[in-house]
Order: structure tokens, then sequence, then C-alpha cells
DNA sequence: ATATGACTTGTCATTATGTGACAAATATAT
DNA sequence: ATATATTTGTCACATAATGACAAGTCATAT
């Protein structure tokens, strides 16, 4: 883990994209879709679809299993914010997932 | 957190309704689903509806508080098992999670 | 062996939730 | 003011979750 970003997954590209100077039009171009939903993305209203993180990957020249990860715990931290999980919680939550893997399925 | 149980939370219904010498049928009528739902809930094949929660607690006289959290742990456990997320990303989606809490909303 | 009760599995109609697409509104710059 | 960038709203469609019920298995008592 060497990144810490404390952005959600939306502003996370918004950052990449402004950086860049791409418009939504441009980004949007890339990753095929609707820019008026990349949008959404950035703002949060919607979410990324995880298929086109290699391809977003690219376009910025960014370590896939980085950014992965960056999606991956952007979508843990939606979880944990919504039902308002505490780290207490989450230490169990974390001991139930190992017995989920027990379970092999 | 007093409990460490390592069920998941279908299992701990199951545990509750045989140690109480309930059927499934008995069970499903006070929780008012249909009792071969409650059995694909106990085989995690279907989720238990939170509004039912403090129903539950009711029927075995659990503190409704402490069966909320074995609750949102259980669901917490199945994503994070879901997304195979490390401990590491955990804790980048715990600070994450804070970072949402500032942005209010 | 078959009848009964307990549990499981499959399926379907309905409902809820998420997505793509496009129009319209707003904001920002030139 | 015009053009461009971004945001918001909405609709039709796809996908996923749920309630309801039928049919199945399994164990056991008779």
């Amino acid at each position: 883990m060497t990144s810490h970003m404390k952005e959600t997954f939306g502003e996370y590209i918004k950052l990449l994209r402004t950086k860049n100077k791409f418009t939504l039009t441009q980004l949007a171009a890339q990753l095929e879709l609707d820019s008026a939903n990349l949008s959404k993305i950035e703002n949060g209203k919607r979410n990324f679809d995880e298929k086109k993180l290699s391809k977003l990957a690219a376009i910025f020249d960014l370590d896939t299993k980085e950014l992965r990860n960056e999606y991956i715990s952007d979508k843990m931290a939606k979880h944990i914010y919504q039902m308002d999980c505490s780290t207490e919680l989450l230490k169990v939550a974390e001991e139930k997932a190992e017995y989920r893997k027990t379970l092999k399925k």
C-alpha cells in the first residue's frame, strides 16, 4: 500500500482528468461512456464500472493493481460509511470474513 | 463488542432457532415470512431483512443493539469476503470512510 | 411401506435498484 | 453574447433481490 488518498474514487478520477487537462467529453470518449454519466461518477452519484479500470489505468499510465486497490478500498469505504460501521465492528467483520473463507464456496 | 461469533448471520439464526427448539415454520411465522425463505436465509442464500431485527431480538430476548451489530458485521464480512479485501486495504478504506463523513451528505 | 413433519430447492411474478442515453439547465470562459 | 464544459433530470431498459408457492429430499414413527 503506497498511496494514501483520502478522496473518493470519483474525486480521484476528476483529479487525474483535470491534472491532465482533459475535458469530461474527452475522457468519457476514451472510456467509452457518456460524459454526463462520467460527471455523475466524478460526483459520486454513479459507480465506475470495474471492467473499465484497466482502460483508465492505461489512459493515465497508472499501475493497474494500485488503481484496483483504490477502487476496492473506495467501495469498501462506501459500505463502511453507509452502515456506519465502527472500527471495533470492522475487526469482527474481518474475522467473520475469514470464517467465510473456511466455508470455501 | 462482547460477542465473538464466527458464524454467518444465517447460521446464527439457525443456532438460535434450534437451541430454542423452534421449527422453521414456527420461527418464520413469528417473523412473518415464508419458511422456505427463512431456510434460504439460514443457508446464506438470501438476506435477512434489517427491518425485522427488532422482532428477531424480541423473540429470543436478545439485546437489539448487539443483534444489529452482529447483523452489520456480517454484512460487512460478506463485502470483505466478496471483494477479497486485505487488512491493509481495509485500513485505507476506513480512512476513506472517515473522509466521507467530512463530506457530510 | 407409507405417512408425517422438517427442511431444502426451484421457479415465477413482482419489486427494487442500477445503467445508458439524451435533453435541458447551469456554469465558465473567451 | 456565444461557445464550451459541466451538471442535473428523466426515461427506457437491464439486472438483481424478494415474496410466494410447488415440489423435492430426508428422517422417523407407525
